[in-house]
DNA sequence: AATAACATACCCAGAAGTGGGTAGGCCGCT
DNA sequence: AGCGGCCTACCCACTTCTGGGTATGTTATT
């Protein structure tokens, strides 16, 4: 691929002040030519049927049809196309799943300017590009699947005890005997190495298990 | 004053992207004349002594010194600043806080520019500004006042108890006895209307009082 | 000076949770 | 048939929480 033809982008951010700055940004740098900006996913998709841009720059939290959505739209409706996506969170539930979904790569938005350029050129190669913190992130996440084998009615009990039930409420939920519901706590506890209710609540919330 | 003389303005935020590309935007703008950018709230500070800006545009959420304590620095160094905040939160407690500090004004990141523009200019006049959600978010937060007013100290139980500790660990960490956290615990209970630990848990989180 | 709100502290009896076991029935795999 | 994982269930001693009180000192308000 010839130096002399930029990348052709496009930006999807329901942030106007983002996408505005963005574009403005890029242009100052004649590797980069912004074909077309969007709000929305859907309006993007639409954009980029028409530009065929080489890579799409997006946001992941949008309403409507989110980031991690979109990137199974766009390889559907345009095979070659490579995503990389732009996000304000390092959570790895995004940033996994971004990647399972065929994103080629992930930025933060707190990267420079030059660091944007530099992982759209990256994946506009085919390589792929993961701002610093973020492939830290990866690997954390691999770890916490290892150490978190919960059977299902474990997660079951897991569920309404942080929703507020005692023993006894999830035993007449679940139809079983209240010490069982103790069993199932005790092993939850020991599992996860916490000790206390409060902490389970934080952990299903903080695990999105609600 | 004049029209003739542009609206000097102060960004701050820690993102290089939205402060780069708000800069590029506004210079558009004859109204208004970005006199410096920083990415802290302390460098910011710095360069408006300097500077002497009529309106700092400062984002919230930033390292260090958050763009909430640091509207106090600014108004304490620069009395008659005006601060207006920007930010991707309309979080009650940002909101109101960030109006009780000082701030003149409170636009989210998802607004036009053509709106910053607008909440500059009002700023600038003397006028305060706040984006289309966050007067409504304002109104609620006071319905919110009226049925729970919990007393400092009770706050400061109510978060350690979703922190996971039990009413023996508050007492040591409060420094009082474990009979009088109960009595708070008992208020709390009573005034929330929730029965369980982990009910307060979720209360918690999902008030932000982490 | 009186009142109200707050933070502190204790009593008590009953309910619930804790942490250590053990154990049987069922299912799938070898 | 044997083994392991899962779900079920119970025992026991101990600790903690619960929900009902009462009470005292301080501070702010009236």
């Amino acid at each position: 691929m010839s130096r002399q033809q930029p990348i052709k982008v496009l930006l999807i951010d329901n942030h106007p002040l983002v996408l505005d700055g963005l574009k403005a940004l890029l242009e100052t740098y004649g590797q980069v030519e912004v074909v077309g900006t969007a709000g929305l996913a859907r309006a993007g998709l639409e954009i980029a049927l028409r530009a065929q841009p080489d890579v799409v720059l997006m946001d992941i939290n949008m309403p409507q049809v989110n980031g991690i959505d979109a990137i199974e739209l766009f390889k559907q409706q345009l095979p070659g196309i490579r995503v990389l996506m732009l996000s304000m969170h390092d959570s790895r539930e995004y940033i996994s799943t971004s990647v399972l979904k065929g994103a080629r790569g992930y930025i933060l938005k707190d990267v420079s300017t030059e660091e944007i350029v530099a992982a759209i050129e990256a994946v506009a190669r085919g390589e792929t590009y993961f701002s610093s913190g973020v492939s830290d992130v990866l690997m954390e996440r691999n770890a916490d699947d290892n150490a978190v084998p919960l059977t299902l009615r474990e997660q079951e009990v897991l569920r309404l005890l942080a929703s507020g039930q005692s023993n006894r409420d999830i035993a007449k939920t679940l139809g079983i005997s209240a010490a069982t519901v103790e069993t199932h706590r005790k092993n939850l506890k020991r599992k996860l190495g916490i000790a206390t209710t409060a902490g389970l609540t934080r952990y299903v919330i903080e695990h999105g298990l609600t």
